[in-house]
DNA sequence: CGGTGCGTTGACATTTCTCAACTGTTGTGG
DNA sequence: CCACAACAGTTGAGAAATGTCAACGCACCG
């Protein structure tokens, strides 16, 4: 509810997870919350870096520009993760753009003079922010694992084994947070790769397209292909 | 030298610059150093997380292995450099195997009780600690940046100018830190194209490779190389 | 209604991989 | 000290995967 205080709101993420709630209140006020639209810029890349982010409802990207002015998309953040914690709290200036990829996306902003205090008086705090920079660190190594792999259809296997999804037994469906164009750029690939590698699997009957939410009739088969070397 | 203080030497890392004399002491008291032989085994994929480690000389490599025996580098890490911090601080258990992979390489092992009291009571360090995770994420959004180009001269390309140069006005001078064999891997290409690639490289004037300490006559290019995509 | 951009498909060009052979180096046991 | 095995590195030829370019359908939006 909106009228939920913000404090409880934080403690639900799992960066603030079973966070003391005195702490959390002194947390809170250094949160504000706000909207974006579609497209909206969130900060600049060389930006003095003023708070860090966490999505409360919505979409985000983070990116960089080439210098021939080609976008290089370095992650997609969604509802309950955090991002520019890094540039909060050592680099001072952040290191890439940020914009909202949704319509109704809302963050939490928490920053400024208070917080940067809290934090460096506050150990459970830190101990805190340090959980959810070593969160970060593992999604940033599963993608280079991801991205080590040779074989397009290994690296698309491999990001669909990750994402969550329901299903039962060997069976999975899967919520696409990303655009075909958006996914391909994950996977370091073109988007006709993509288009015809998805192609393939449906003729094969490994899965069944169905625009966002993908389902698969069994997940071994993705398992056999993320893991040895064909498709 | 040997004799040296060990919360001298830690105080020269990165890691700790800054950190007060009284800190660096009681870090020290939950430091050891230890010497490692070439592939002998520091830490196993699942191990209780003992200690995090600041690397004093040598090599090491942080590794998984696939289902199929497939080994999957995912750092090397040299002197100056650390390690398993976030499993020590938050995963609980190492994410992954770790090796020596240079002769005399010795690691300062900082970890147990007493250093995790310290960091969850002394906020100076608890910070330090953070500082060190950025950089880190630092490290692994540039190699993703890497991985994500399609060319495989371009990633080459990327990862030599990332390196530590020296050299004077546009010619460079640079000290592989990996074999080739190694340097392969890390940019997800078969030793084979490597080659060729250095080869034709060589045939161009881009690049003159002299075993493990290439020089390049005119950095410019490389950069073109690099950002732009031709080879 | 017309434009704009995503997604798909086809034909073709290019890059990279695979497999195989060969060289040079290193370390080991006779 | 000399085979000799083991392995990193190179090279070549052909196969396979992926990228490029171009065309088209389709949905969405002004």
């Amino acid at each position: 509810m909106e009228s939920e205080p913000i404090a409880v709101q934080l403690g639900r993420f799992p960066h603030f997870r079973g966070l003391a709630e005195d702490l959390l209140d002194r947390v809170a006020q250094s949160t504000r919350i706000r909207p974006y639209r579609t497209g909206e810029e969130i900060f600049r890349q060389g930006e003095k870096a003023r708070a860090f982010f966490l999505v409360r409802a919505g979409g985000v990207k983070v990116y960089r520009l080439s210098p021939d002015g080609r976008e290089q998309v370095l992650h997609h953040v969604h509802a309950g993760q955090s991002f520019a914690e890094a540039a909060l709290l050592s680099l001072g200036r952040f290191p890439a753009h940020a914009q909202a990829t949704v319509a109704s996306t809302e963050l939490f902003e928490i920053g400024g003079e208070e917080f940067l205090q809290l934090f460096k008086s506050e150990p459970r705090l830190s101990a805190a922010m340090v959980s959810s920079l070593c969160i970060w660190m593992h999604e940033l190594v599963e993608r280079i694992e991801e991205l080590s792999v040779a074989r397009a259809s290994a690296r698309l296997a491999r990001y669909l084994l990750r994402l969550p999804a329901h299903g039962e037994g060997h069976a999975l469906s899967i919520d696409l947070p990303l655009s075909r164009k958006e996914l391909a750029a994950h996977l370091a690939i073109v988007p006709e790769t993509l288009s015809r590698l998805l192609r393939r699997w449906e003729d094969d009957g490994v899965v069944i397209p169905k625009g966002r939410v993908p389902s698969i009739p069994d997940s071994r088969t993705l398992i056999g292909i993320a893991d040895r070397e064909e498709d």
